[in-house]
DNA sequence: CGCTACATCACGAATACTTGCCATATTAAT
DNA sequence: ATTAATATGGCAAGTATTCGTGATGTAGCG
């Protein structure tokens, strides 16, 4: 493929002319520009773009990480981080990590290797100290690590909500689904609380916790019968709406009615919810938001910029669906 | 950061040495070997990885091209793609060209700017003439470029599957909803196949086009609602999953009962189609095949390679649900 | 012991490609 | 003629790799 070097063969002026007329800086005659401009043309000459980013030291990549780009709901923030960044001339590298924690350090060298200009962790991760304080250009995505700003959700206000819902359908015995507890993120929180505001209105709460880096509606529906099966007498559950929507099929299978026996709410506020008859009540979690803040986010500190705030926290909404009164 | 230059530096030796050290090529002494790896470690020293790719002539970066990330079996086929790229040392970059039709140039231009080793394009096109006969590492993803190579699922196949399991559930007046035909995906054969076989057996098929680019499940369920409204008898239909539970969700809340007054079939196959209730019955797409087979395929070829057909078909299933009998 | 031949090791230069700064050259205006 | 503005060229920088070449060291043979 042509060089600038071959252009400026071809329209007989100096590589740095060419790059001029590439650049619309410093000095061109018309005239000279329409030969460069030609010579271009006529070699189908594109600019190497590595050799420009070698010579700028930056890549405009921004890694993204997440544990699992076909969840809903990491689909959904993925989406909308890339039409953020694409709106700020940047693309997206993406990695998913399910199953391979050390893709994580893996991920953290692409940046000291400058593969990419900066990094949106919203994995799971067991080995947080790897890549503490590092002072890079990474935001973290509803995750807490030492050194690292995140953006996070209120998940205090999210199970608040979510409590609510089901205090105000009647629930008196309920369970809740939680993610593993070895993940350090922000949305223990929200069981936390949902446990708290529940047990204050004398609400019996059992809580289960699901293994790491579970993400398949099989598994899902596994659990789901575990627990009914264990516990038949409950009223209420509350769980993100995978989860939930698992617990719904199972439900009605055994001839349970929703929201008459037993109410459901989900957490996350994907497509899942409004898709599935019944729809989900459940508790939105802002993935538009969530995604454009964390791009703007890396990008502030990429420029050299500072964040306000180590942690941004972003708010939630009750959606109201079938599945509670 | 520090350079392979510092390295050397620091090392006492030459930069060539260090190279050698670290591409373990060449004579390099043990002695020269430790220095220099103690060097490395103090310096706490990282190759600059664009310098090796402009010298290498390539990035080991793979676009990939969707419509719409947030769709679940876009997600699910990238997270395929992904796995088996990342198997090969290959990284994804990933673009949504949901609503912005110049955004497929752009990205064909980032093979020949360098920014990427190949592509995979899944996307939906309305202007397709403008990469044909590249002859670049490019295969499509489900549709037919002239001059570029396919991963296709047999469609045909596809649509007579959904034709049989509706007519075995005994529907005599049937709808589906297919994509917009401006994009010149091969899936139109499922919709060309299934009335076929359909007509052939006596039953009415009314087919309706969704405009281009529809990827929102509110604008599904109007579709569903506007429909309905004026096709009242119909006792089938055929459509993708989130469009066919978009219908299921307005026939229930119209009382109709599933599958006894009509029957519904998808396509697809995604985690959807099993979330729901009733579970529906769908023509599932290899995904986790037409993932690694695209990933394959793009490798093969910037390896120099060709590969053994321009088209590859990929085989789908029927998978029962409950809302057919 | 000394010389040749070969293996081993290290280095400099060239390469990849673009950009940015400095220097030089040309033209026009005062 | 001097200054300013315009136009172009040349070279270095940015980093890692590879190739050719020179410099050692070692072994074998006469």
């Amino acid at each position: 493929m042509a060089s600038i070097r071959d252009v400026a063969r071809k329209a007989e002026v100096a590589v740095s002319t060419v790059s001029r007329v590439l650049n619309s800086s410093g000095y061109v005659s018309e005239d000279t520009r329409r030969k460069v401009l030609s010579a271009m043309e006529e070699l189908d000459y594109m600019p190497n773009e590595m050799a420009r980013n070698l010579f700028h030291n930056r890549t405009n990549f921004i890694g993204v990480m997440v544990p699992d780009i076909s969840h809903p709901f990491f689909a959904m923030v993925t989406k909308f981080i890339e039409e953020e960044l694409y709106k700020n001339g940047y693309k997206v590298v993406l990695c998913n990590t399910v199953e391979k924690s050390n893709r994580e350090k893996e991920f953290v060298d692409m940046l000291r290797r400058r593969i990419v200009d900066g990094i949106i962790m919203g994995a799971h991760s067991l080995e947080i100290e790897k890549y503490r304080n590092l002072n890079l250009p990474i935001v973290a995505l509803d995750r807490i690590i030492e050194g690292i700003p995140n953006i996070c959700v209120d998940h205090c206000k999210g199970g608040r909500l979510a409590a609510q819902a089901l205090l105000h359908s009647g629930c008196h015995n309920v369970v809740q689904i939680m993610g593993c507890r070895k993940v350090h993120s922000y949305s223990e929180q929200r069981h936390i609380v949902f446990s708290e505001v529940m047990k204050s209105h004398g609400v019996q709460v059992r809580t289960v916790e699901l293994a790491w880096n579970l993400f398949n509606f099989q598994e899902y529906l596994n659990v789901a019968k575990q627990v009914l099966d264990k516990m038949q007498d409950i009223d209420g559950i509350f769980a993100t709406d995978q989860v939930a929507m698992a617990f719904i099929r199972v439900l009605l299978e055994r001839g349970k009615r929703i929201p008459q026996d037993v109410k459901v709410v989900g957490y996350d506020g994907t497509s899942f919810a409004e898709g599935c008859s019944p729809s989900l009540t459940t508790v939105v979690q802002p993935m538009a938001d969530l995604g454009k803040t964390a791009a703007d986010s890396v990008l502030t500190l990429i420029k050299g910029g500072r964040l306000e705030s180590d942690q941004i926290l972003l708010d939630v909404e009750l959606k109201q669906g079938n599945t509670t009164l």
